[in-house]
DNA sequence: TATTTGTCCTAACAGTTGTTTGCGAATGTA
DNA sequence: TACATTCGCAAACAACTGTTAGGACAAATA
């Protein structure tokens, strides 16, 4: 048994599905009733590969955030100017998230129904993942290379913003792929809009 | 009868404490009876004031459209070139915003949870919205003032991106108020983080 | 004064929520 | 063959959902 279709066990299947299901209707307006009905399957049938609706958030939410936090130590064991890591490091967030855009989108948008621990662990990760972020930028306007003017926090925040909204626009058919999109994202946030 | 406090009749009194909570909670999971409680009063006596739970969402929706669209007009209506332009619609939209963090985030958030044929309207506004940046985008790259290698819709979205998630995060008792955070916010997309 | 309007109440409704229990059937392993 | 595992079911649970009905009291209006 455990018929692993397409490599994926049920329970994969389960949290899989369950994560369209939250990006499209949210988290707290899908029900277990209607993410079985999309199985073919019993609402409490789910509870055989479950343990309970939060678990699949949690799984989907940590998951995530394990991914990036790879990708973004890799980014920073390679040496670079402040602007070659950024760029690299907004690469690398896309490239993740280009991976999975559903749980993306549920790990931008859902995590606030963590319950708590579990709700501050995640936020803890994701203050972490930014300020690492942060400290690039603050460098490169420590060496000159970037502009003093600009409120850090802002800066971020606004680098974070437009990264995080691409899993809800970004459609993996059209004509410009992942890796393009990585390189012209981190070029306008870099270089901006006009023409030097 | 009908107090008004500070200006405020009683049914917007139940629709600002109603942003508060979608925007802490997010609609689906905020309750009547949570929204009562806030107030005060039963469940039962919200409907003294309005219709639906929904109807506070879609006041709270469509005034804030509105906003956004006579910023907009504005912005058009005055001549310049098109990264003036911008600037000037990125500026109108961010005070737009800070005039009602609450509703904004909402706005931005929760609009999904309208139901049909509103949401539809909802949906037809914003695109419009949207593509009207997307022309000034357009005529700066016809111009020559803007790239031509950046993809308009990367672009644009980006854009509304950044925009969008400043209710999340701004602090309005920040040192940098809303018309700085809006000239600062428009020379970064416009002319990026880098020196020149 | 009489009447309307605004505000809130208790009680209740029908439906939905996540989840548990106990069971059965099929499949894989010894 | 015997046994364990996986996967699914029907039925039920207590709690919660948005909302309605019908009434009470006070302030504003006439």
């Amino acid at each position: 048994m455990s018929e692993t279709i397409g490599n994926l066990s049920r329970k994969e299947q389960v949290i899989r599905k369950a994560a369209e299901l939250f990006k499209e209707k949210g988290y707290a307006a899908a029900s277990m009733r209607d993410l079985a009905q999309l199985l073919g399957i019993e609402a409490a049938s789910l509870y055989s590969h479950i343990k309970s609706k939060e678990e699949i958030l949690r799984s989907l939410c940590f998951d995530m955030a394990a991914e990036f936090r790879k990708s973004l130590e890799e980014v920073e064991k390679q040496p670079g100017s402040a602007s070659e890591k950024l760029r690299n490091g907004i690469i690398g967030h896309i490239q993740v998230m280009a991976k999975d855009l559903t749980a993306s989108a549920v790990f931008m948008n859902e995590h606030r129904h963590l319950s708590e621990p579990y709700l501050r662990d995640f936020l803890l990760l994701r203050i972490n993942y930014i300020n690492r972020f942060k400290t690039i930028i603050e460098e490169g306007v420590h060496t000159g290379e970037f502009k003093n003017s600009i409120d850090k926090k802002l800066a971020v925040m606004t680098l974070f913003s437009s990264l995080n909204w691409m899993p809800m626009w970004y459609d993996p058919g059209s004509a410009i792929d992942p890796q393009a999109l990585g390189f012209q994202l981190a070029d306008m946030l870099v270089n901006g809009l006009k023409k030097q």
